[in-house]
DNA sequence: CATGAATGAGCCTTCATTCAT
DNA sequence: AATGAATGAAGGCTCATTCAT
């Protein structure tokens, strides 16, 4: 028989990842995804059970890893809460420094996930939510943070910072040195704008 | 002469506002839009070419209230540059609280933009930049910002904060005041959340 | 606005029935039963849920003039049962002369009918069969009709009978007329074909 | 040497009669019908050409198989016209009743059997007909079948009212005895339904 | 012979847009 | 200006068939 070579659900979901990024979601058509990734339409009905659940592995890996990263932070204890934050920081720029194309797709298709309730990268987005929020907490309870700081509104707002870095950057990355932004980040986290 | 009675092109956008929020750009029906404008399908094509239209009136604007809001604001000399941008800040939550709906389009709806040369929401945005780039250009000569800062990464940081935030409130307003959040930002931007 | 004309539905119907006849269901496709209505694809669906509903519509309308019909003769007090079976034969030939087409969709699509709750074919052959055992019970009861007859053997065999010479009339018109067909039914009905 | 161990052949058909009679032949996936033989989807092609050649053959070995019976009926001189029908309406219900998933796909899959010149089914069936029309033609030239009994019309009444009742029985086999059928069906064709 | 992964043609259906009234 | 019936292009998905092992 016919046997499998290589691993045709990554190259999907790599291929879909740079479809996605450019075309959107909705304009995405599966025989393109199939054309960048080498194989036949139908093939990718082999692999996923349809155009959604592509996008919905593709964010399922994304905070999978995410989460493993973070759960991995708390429970490092020669860290403190701000170093863990920084951390943090630094784990979202690595990961879209290495596909910007993620970027785009992280940003702008989460709209488009499905919402089932065995969707996985909805339980890994809960727990990275549950260790982020945990991390501010330590720090506040260590008294390293600013207890005045509400711990979700920090999140959204530091997430929504990154993510919209993120996605601007990786539409135009010459614009803009993504270490520029990361330095930036950290800056106005730490001591706000003032001088 | 026959005079236009109400103005249904505003109560065309108003449906496409809420449609657009609860459905996506690409989930939203035209003759839904026209549904909830009181119209018949057809109708919509009167005053609008196309869907994408409708949606770039609806940044168009958004981004021309946003751009004149801040033209007004950058002209005072009553208000250092630090209170200019919490002015803005305000300014977001305030126009986005009278319409949540808004903010879920602003936020999820930009992939879905024509990028036309004429297309004024272009022109509107530029403008609104330019001034906001001018604002803390203003506050680091004047000393009151922290010349370290990019003015860039700051701008991108903040709106994609604020954007983020608001988001999230829309689609849940129980969850969270408004003003927690608008405080919070506030908060952070002016110290950090260190102790 | 654009205003219907003539009777699509039943300019689809008409079309539908000759393109299922030649192709059978699965084979028909929608392209090919609007163009033979006169009209575009998408109209159909403006008339039809989908394919299965037009052919449920078909076969509803069918049900449907057979339940009235019966229903009808069932009411009629100058016929005995005898009788009321001979015009329940003659009926059925009747219908399908002016349609063989539609004979060769009665006999061979009943498979791909959808059986939903509220399909209102069920609904009509349900009432046609309950007439058409209250007509031989009659017969029955009556004293005319063999009471060693099993009503529902006697209901499949006829139906059956008639279904299948119908189908292979329609299919060569000219192999067999139509008349002898009738004749022999009710021939064999009366008497068996024993000398 | 190798020897074939079961018949695959006959598996695949044995799974054919069910898938189809419990799908239809349209609905009928391939992969089915080899999970079902117990083989893989593509070993089926190492025994038929294709879906229909699979169908085809059912047929095949039905009417070989009732053309073998008829043609033998038609030899034994101890047996009358009458008693000559009477066995075959045995006949029929004896092979459907040992397989009642056959029965459906006999009633509803006719349709899409292939009319290729060479395929044998046709041929068993020219030849069964021939020999039924004989015992028919027997029964009128020797007195004993009433002569104004159209011999084609009375093969498809009879056929097709058998066709039925067994597709309606293999459907629902407690509705009603397969019996009480067979004993109506004699009764009918013996006497008619009249008192 | 057997396998089952891979293929890709084919079609139903949707819905933005048009147009006759 | 307004209507809503009509259009038809487009694409997601299926599955019979093929083929490399």
């Amino acid at each position: 028989m016919r046997v499998k070579e290589g691993n045709k659900e990554a190259d999907i979901l790599d291929a879909a990842i740079k479809v996605f990024a450019k075309s959107g979601f909705h304009n995405a058509k599966i025989y393109t995804i199939a054309e960048t990734a080498g194989i036949a339409t139908g093939s990718v009905y082999l692999y996923f059970r349809n155009k959604e659940a592509v996008l919905n592995k593709i964010f399922e890996n994304l905070w999978g890893q995410l989460y493993k990263e973070i759960s991995e932070l708390n429970q490092r204890s020669d860290l403190n809460a701000i170093d863990k934050i920084y951390y943090l920081i630094d784990l979202f720029f690595d990961i879209f420094f290495e596909k910007p194309e993620l970027a785009i797709v992280f940003v702008n298709e989460q709209t488009n996930l499905s919402h089932a309730k065995d969707d996985l990268w909805i339980r890994y987005n809960e727990l990275f939510i549950e260790d982020g929020e945990k991390m501010l907490a330590e720090g506040i309870s260590t008294g390293v943070i600013n207890p005045n700081i509400n711990v979700r509104a920090f999140r959204y707002f530091l997430l929504g910072g990154l993510r919209y870095m993120l996605d601007n950057w990786a539409k135009d990355q010459k614009a803009l040195s993504i270490n520029v932004l990361r330095q930036n980040v950290k800056l106005i986290i730490k001591k706000g704008i003032l001088v």
